[in-house]
DNA sequence: CACTAGACTTTGATTGGTCAAAGTTGTTAT
DNA sequence: ATAACAACTTTGACCAATCAAAGTCTAGTG
């Protein structure tokens, strides 16, 4: 089943147009479709702008919030007006509830396309670093292309062969196929204070470098370690992962690194 | 390194546009730099489209004639006129010869570009086959998508991961990464006799029902047969895999089959 | 040699997605 | 209250890619 362009019908002079620059009436129709109530028999697959942008508003809005237009613009690489261009487009298909110079929120269907999104580029993040081998430095860059290109079948063969995984290389939880993603209770390491034990969950920030650099001192997801020192006013964290060197790490860095703290 | 869509230089009013439908200079101009004479830096990576008209190009051209217009736009799935037109722009960018009601053939760097997407659809064929095992009958799609997806660095751990194989599920030779692609010379099951035996190499018809058909009666590539009887009065040719029942195949299937025969 | 049918090209329009630049607002700080 | 500013929206334009329909060639056929 190839991406089905949708068909060009209206031809020629056509309908109503309000002022402006007001393109996109017809996506928004066939959008509209996806969240039918009756299951409808061929779900038009969105765009990969639209995935991307779905992808964005989620993880911008975490916690009920409205994603603010400017992060939404920053976050897919285009200028504020074409984020409020599309996110309009999003809006009239019913995929997110738009309030402007508010923000934007997801709806129910918006939602679901998101964590669809998110479930694919997560898997194949740790499909590239368990069966090919990439480091995990490189395997954002390659997931935010390959989560528009994968069935469904490829992904959960992918799925089985990993065994059913439920996090990522950097600690993020791989939303399920169906239903409510899990939601960890994790402390960011900035709120450790000395002498307390814990393990490394999760690293929040996908640049390639911080990720090496993580690597390196061995606070990768799942390593575990004992805090040595920590001060507000020094701005900074001294960690020590088990068998390893400590680490001291700046508060803007060890705020990326989300914890398991031992009770 | 992301998909970098091209800069949006040129705004308000622009310099020459000549009559017509006369888009897509830029566009151009991107290209040109390709394959300019000093090696660019920064490749500009063609794209999804002009990867696919390109691979059709190479394909319908086998054998240095010139690929018709019309069998181009079906191949790519568009009318005619939008065949024309892009096409336009590939001879523009340098990436093909255009011969006005005659034909169409890729220059050498549309050959290049050809080559490496027709490797990445071929290996990624075989890797949904020995990795994730799918079909043999389901990989081609699969693969039309994600040969524009895929980086040269997955591309090059897969080729790895499979052990640097040079022909894929279906028997087409896999365009080494550099350099000229090897040439099989195969014969048509057609051109077979009664009595001769030969082995299965190439499967040239992508189509699901053909491949499991083909499957099913013991015919993939790697099969040895025997040719029982042919007649092309009745245009048919019944041959009989090793091991298994004999199977009658009318002259436009068996066309489909290329073997190698034993001297 | 003139005709014609099919293959191809041209023309004019549409859509999704984008930007630059100008216009609007809501929120802070005086 | 008011001024200033940053965040946001609007406007008008552009580009790649496409189609439908009308126009043009060309290779036969008679
Ligand atoms: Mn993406
Ligand atoms: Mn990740
Ligand atoms: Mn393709
Ligand atoms: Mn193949």
């Amino acid at each position: 089943m190839n991406v089905k362009t949708p068909p060009h019908p209206g031809s020629k002079k056509d309908v109503s147009r309000q002022g402006g620059c007001f393109h996109k009436y017809l996506f928004s129709k066939i959008l509209r479709q996806t969240l039918s109530l009756v299951p409808s028999p061929s779900y038009p697959m969105p765009s990969v702008t639209v995935e991307n942008y779905l992808k964005q508003i989620y993880l911008l809005q975490q916690g009920g919030e409205l994603a603010p237009m400017g992060g939404l613009a920053v976050a897919v690489g285009v200028t504020p007006g074409t984020a409020t261009s599309m996110v309009k487009t999003l809006a009239d298909a019913n995929l997110a509830d738009y309030a402007p110079r508010a923000g934007v929120r997801l709806t129910e269907a918006g939602t679901r396309l998101a964590l669809q999104v998110l479930r694919r580029h997560r898997l194949i993040e740790l499909f590239l670093v368990q069966t090919l081998g990439l480091d995990w430095s490189e395997v954002h860059d390659e997931a935010e292309e390959l989560e528009h290109a994968i069935s469904d079948k490829v992904l959960e063969k992918i799925d089985a062969l990993l065994g059913h995984p439920d996090t990522d290389p950097h600690g993020d939880p791989i939303p399920p196929s169906t239903g409510k993603p899990r939601q960890q209770k994790l402390t960011p390491l900035t709120e450790c204070t000395p002498d307390m034990a814990g393990e490394v969950a999760r690293v929040t920030d996908q640049a390639a470098e911080f990720l090496q650099f993580v690597d390196r001192q061995g606070l990768t997801p799942g390593a575990q370690f004992t805090v040595e020192s920590q001060s507000p006013t020094a701005d900074a964290i001294t960690v020590r992962p088990h068998n390893r060197e400590p680490v001291t790490l700046g508060t803007a860095a060890a705020m990326k690194i989300m914890v398991k703290v031992e009770e």
